[in-house]
RNA sequence: GUGGUCGUAGCUCAGCUGGUAGAGCACUCGGUUGUGGUCCGAGAUGUCGCGGGUUCGAGCCCCGUCGAUCACCCCA
């Protein structure tokens, strides 16, 4: 139908739409900043070897999603499947980790893996993300989770829950892997099956099929193999979010697809959604900085799909704050009341208020038809009776009521306007 | 990457066993002197995703392709 299309599996936002997704994107970094999170702006493509050692070369997302080419200096090149890579990077390259501890940076950027796309899945996505640097603290831990659980709360978001497990550190971890694959070894599984096991053991207890499910039933479950130090922090992470009021639940098969994770993992799941259900997730990732050749420091972070959030958002109805309307629609309805429209609009612009008009040649009516679409508060019509007499009657669009006033001094009289804005809609 | 479903006006969709395309919503204008949202009337709009094939003739059949969607894999 059309000559150019977008590309495969891209996410696109234009209005009406796209004013959800702001609120989305703005709303989660608020919550961030509110938490002490400063903005940090990284390249969207890396050297590929960044991921490969980061990620994990076993892993799904570098072994077959990465957008990897070669520059025209013949070096490989990925677009960043995910943020946290990227971000040690510049820790590392730039030595950000040489002042107070932890380094807390928040981003917010477009993503890329070459998935089969799919509701809520897109080769080219949205995440806002925190990482907390240099300090493994179950506090610290305990924070990260309250920055995602409060923006979720902010959106208005109520049908997700939050999960979270412990994967211990390495030697708890290592200790317990040795075992599941004992238990693997037991069990008779496809060829398919059992290659993903050889990969990542955990990876079965994601399995969707109920044969799996029912053969898994009996393995071991790694919180019992934490050492003492491992499960005393995990211990203590779960009695601070219930100090804060935050629900969760203890989910002792859950998975994370990426490598590096470590300790305290979690993830925030949206009832509404279907397949793709998780909304955001992270963790503590123990080891990661030292393996891409910086100092040996631990760090936790989080990644939200805005994508997924819109969507959740869309699920549950939420409607959008009363900030993102228009105040003023004005309808000039004569020459010389377009030259002074604009002029108005211009002050009041100024003065903070979202303002805009009807252009070329309306009728009153159409003008009007145009300011109730607009979805504005007020419209002021100007005339040639409102040019000799300077007033104008200023109308509520929600209630009809209007008031009488001087269109010259509008501008200067913003108090009395937004005492207005208070006959809300 | 694997499998299922689908692709007709801006949107949601109808189109009988193949005979050169329709509805609702939205949009534009109007319903006698300057106030929108309801109601009434009028009007505009489609290479029926794209390419090929079968046929006298295809939106309807066949093949391919692109895209969407659902599930798996995986994950935000």
């Amino acid at each position: 139908m059309h000559p150019l299309q977008a590309p495969k599996g891209v996410s696109e936002y234009f209005p009406d739409r796209s004013q959800t997704f702001e609120y989305v994107r703005e709303t989660l970094i608020e919550s961030a900043k509110l938490s002490g999170y400063r903005l940090i702006e990284l390249p969207v493509f890396e050297d590929t070897e960044l991921f490969k050692r980061g990620v994990g070369e076993s892993t799904d997302v570098v072994s077959k999603e990465m957008y990897t080419f070669e520059d025209r200096g013949g070096r490989s090149i990925t677009l960043r499947p995910e943020g946290t890579a990227g971000v040690m990077r510049a820790v590392i390259e730039h030595n950000l980790d040489r002042g107070q501890l932890p380094v807390k940076v928040w981003y917010s950027g477009a993503f890329f893996r070459a998935e089969r796309p799919q509701a809520g899945r897109y080769r080219q996505f949205y995440q806002v993300g925190i990482e907390s640097i240099g300090l493994a603290d179950p506090e610290i831990d305990v924070e990260v989770i309250a920055v995602a659980d409060r923006a979720f709360k902010a959106l208005g978001l109520k049908n997700f829950t939050l999960e979270i497990t412990s994967l211990g550190d390495r030697e708890s971890r290592n200790r317990y892997t040795l075992e599941l694959r004992k238990y693997i070894s037991t069990l008779d599984l496809d060829d398919e099956t059992a290659r993903r096991a050889e990969i990542n053991p955990l990876r079965l207890f994601d399995d969707k099929r109920e044969e799996i499910k029912s053969l898994m039933s009996g393995a071991p479950i790694l919180l019992e193999y934490l050492n003492e130090n491992s499960a005393r922090e995990f211990e203590r992470v779960q009695s601070l979010l219930t100090k804060l009021g935050i629900a969760f639940s203890v989910n002792n098969r859950m998975v994370r697809g990426l490598d590096y994770y470590t300790g305290t993992a979690f993830e925030f799941v949206h009832h509404g959604l279907g397949a793709q259900s998780g909304i955001g997730g992270g963790g503590r990732y123990d080891g990661l900085m030292a393996q891409l050749g910086g100092s040996d420091l631990s760090g936790i972070g989080f990644g939200i799909g805005v994508d997924r959030c819109v969507l959740a958002c869309e699920a549950e109805g939420i409607l959008l704050p009363d900030s993102y309307l228009l105040d003023l629609f004005l309808v000039p309805i004569s020459v010389q009341a377009k030259g002074l429209a604009l002029i108005v609009a211009e002050d009041l612009r100024k003065e903070g208020l979202r303002v805009d008009l009807a252009y070329g040649d309306r009728s009153l009516k159409g003008g009007m038809k145009a300011a109730d679409k607009s979805g504005a508060r007020f419209s002021l019509v100007l005339g040639d009776d409102e040019l000799a007499s300077d007033l104008a009657s200023l109308k509520n669009m929600k209630t009809g009521e209007s008031i009488s006033i001087k269109i010259s001094t509008l501008h200067e009289n913003i108090a009395q306007f937004f005492q207005m804005k208070t006959g809300d809609r």
